[in-house]
DNA sequence: ATTCGTTTACGAAGATATTCGTACAATAAT
DNA sequence: ATTATTGTACGAATATCTTCGTAAACGAAT
């Protein structure tokens, strides 16, 4: 299977349109405007070579195409993180934890979910024993 | 203060130098040509340039010059996680989190630590209520 | 039908990252 | 002292990313 990198821009467009599903430019281009500074044919020229390297499908069935993430959130999430684990936290996928939990602002839904997945997984350790 | 951006390649050579301490180009070139494919003099010019970007130091009063990350592991943490907290997962912490936990092989002694973060973490919103 | 606003297509410039060849300096081996 | 080895410096080629100007296509409004 080949690695794919999205490289920076093309994650935060990617992040749009997880978010809001499929989405012509002008939407994609109206949001990422709100943070960063770009023209509008910018952001369309990034997706047009997105497309090419089959990061977005595309429906150009009326005039104003419509574009859709080709990859999945869950499978980008996952070689980034590992990357991120291997390179920047020394293979510890705790150290990142704890990073992550340090500087972010977590809501209790979002701690307490995530006491029950580490429930799970020692539950699941201890049975594997 | 200004935001750092080291590359994919400066990450890891970072990632050695964090985690052997300070080495000369020999010594960072032999740890990544085992998984990367660079000739010496790429990882030469990396680390000079890095250098010039005040992301490493190095001594020279030998002729083998040796360098040493001028930035730490911690910070630099902190900006890549947060950075990808909110593009690629959407803002929330909890998503990476078990991201983390669920692909990477986690030892007992390292949910403990997580779990006594975690508790710390709740106590200390409960007293901010 | 002409004009106006919106969109796509294309190309190219500018910026940044990556790679390596070659020359030269320092040290070690003979 | 000559030669071989190892290292640094430098420059340049290559690749990749990012940006935007301009032109053409399309549809809507007049």
């Amino acid at each position: 299977m080949k690695q794919l990198r999205p490289t920076e821009s093309e994650l935060e467009i990617l992040g749009v349109l997880w978010e809001k599903g499929p989405s012509t430019v002008r939407e994609v281009h109206d949001i990422l405007s709100q943070t960063k500074d770009a023209g509008y044919t910018t952001t369309l020229k990034l997706m047009q070579i997105m497309h090419e390297k089959a990061l977005l499908q595309r429906d150009t069935s009326s005039k104003t195409h419509v574009y859709t993430a080709a990859i999945s959130q869950q499978k980008t999430q996952e070689q980034l993180v590992n990357k991120m684990i291997d390179t920047v936290f020394g293979g510890s996928a705790s150290q990142l934890v704890m990073q992550a939990l340090g500087h972010h602002q977590s809501s209790e839904e979002e701690l307490e979910k995530i006491r029950q997945y580490l429930s799970a997984i020692e539950k699941q350790q201890k049975d594997n024993r």
